[in-house]
DNA sequence: GAAGTCATGTAAAATGTTACATGATTCA
DNA sequence: TGAATCATGTAACATTTTACATGACTTC
């Protein structure tokens, strides 16, 4: 499943510009699946040239035309038969959980600063995502698919959030105020033959 | 940070060859990052031609030779260099959401499987990670890191399994014994109008 | 006056996946 | 006898990211 296929999902909910596109993607999948212009609109050329979708081109005064994008009967096909076809695969990508994995090698400063940041992460997106329900629920209801995604969301990173927040501390070397003085922890060099056999 | 880095962090451990690597990634890394043969060797090839890392040959009858690499002083160095400068990014990219997202165009025994299927994965990893920590336990205490990420990996994983127990009743259309006789869902069209503005 | 939004795209580079090719040994 | 493990790699393909290029209008 490639952003071509995307395309087409954001498609079935009626027409729209790849900047609408990405946008759809913004709002709705950011969470668990993301493309830029530079996947969408390649993908939305090829779509066109498969008859999957048919392109209205709207002129406009000073800005590049607006290319409103529909899809074709074959395309809402080509659509189901993905969605029938697709393995479901759900792999996480995360250099913040492989920068952790390396703590011992890190600076504890860059430790609590990646921490920061990642924990901000975590608060934007739930943000995000609520205000994408109370927006959408104002409108009309939302579909159960979207709102158990949303809700899936919601759990899993308010779950991470927690764990982390409880657990960060023991990646930190014991510093501060009250605490004994600052005493540095060398990064013990790891002896050469743990993976090795033979 | 990509797999070349990945090998350098995995031959911090210890000299290895390509197969222990790949074998580390999967204990290791699996529920956030994962490589094949396929990218694992030639980053070795690359690293080695940086002078990041060095090989040993050893011969071996009927099998191919194996290749020892050792991380060099440089290669030691620039992994440093990557753990201080790289972006902590966390990337989850998941068909199986997008998939429930479309929940109103898939068959109900599809949904079904599909979300069994994806407890099942869950329940693989969870089960996964409890014995690498209690393996590795085993031999010596793991580092703060590996103890953290071990840990997140359980908390989010669980988390997701619960969630999505708790309901995935609301995707499914109500169905089954001592319910109402099994009444058809029409997956209802969409309007065609719902994205685009002008 | 600067930043953000709307709106399109290309081209190169980086990256990763998949299939292929080989083959002995060990375990059930 | 068949599957798994050990062990390497290449080549083609697929995919994505990044940077570039343009430019008016609106809001702070």
């Amino acid at each position: 499943m490639d952003v071509k296929d995307l395309c087409l999902g954001a498609l079935s909910f009626g027409d729209a510009t790849g900047y609408d596109i990405k946008k759809f993607f913004e709002n709705t999948f950011s969470h668990f699946f993301l493309a830029g212009y530079g996947s969408i609109y390649p993908a939305l050329a090829s779509l066109t040239a498969a008859g999957l979708v048919s392109c209205r081109t709207l002129a406009q005064h000073g800005k590049p035309d607006r290319k409103l994008y529909r899809l074709t009967a074959a395309g809402r096909r080509a659509f189901l038969d993905t969605l029938r076809d697709t393995t479901p695969r759900h792999r996480l990508k995360s250099e913040f959980l492989v920068l952790l994995y390396f703590a011992h090698l890190l600076a504890p400063a860059r430790l609590q600063a990646i921490v920061d940041q990642q924990l901000r992460n975590f608060d934007g997106n739930l943000k995000h995502i609520r205000q994408y329900e109370d927006c959408c629920a104002a409108a009309q209801p939302l579909s159960p698919g979207a709102h158990f995604v949303c809700g899936y969301g919601k759990a899993v990173m308010t779950a991470a959030s927690e764990y982390i927040r409880a657990h960060r501390h023991s990646l930190l070397p014991p510093t501060g105020r009250g605490a004994a003085p600052r005493k540095l922890i060398q990064a013990r060099r790891q002896p050469v033959h743990t993976a090795s056999r033979n």
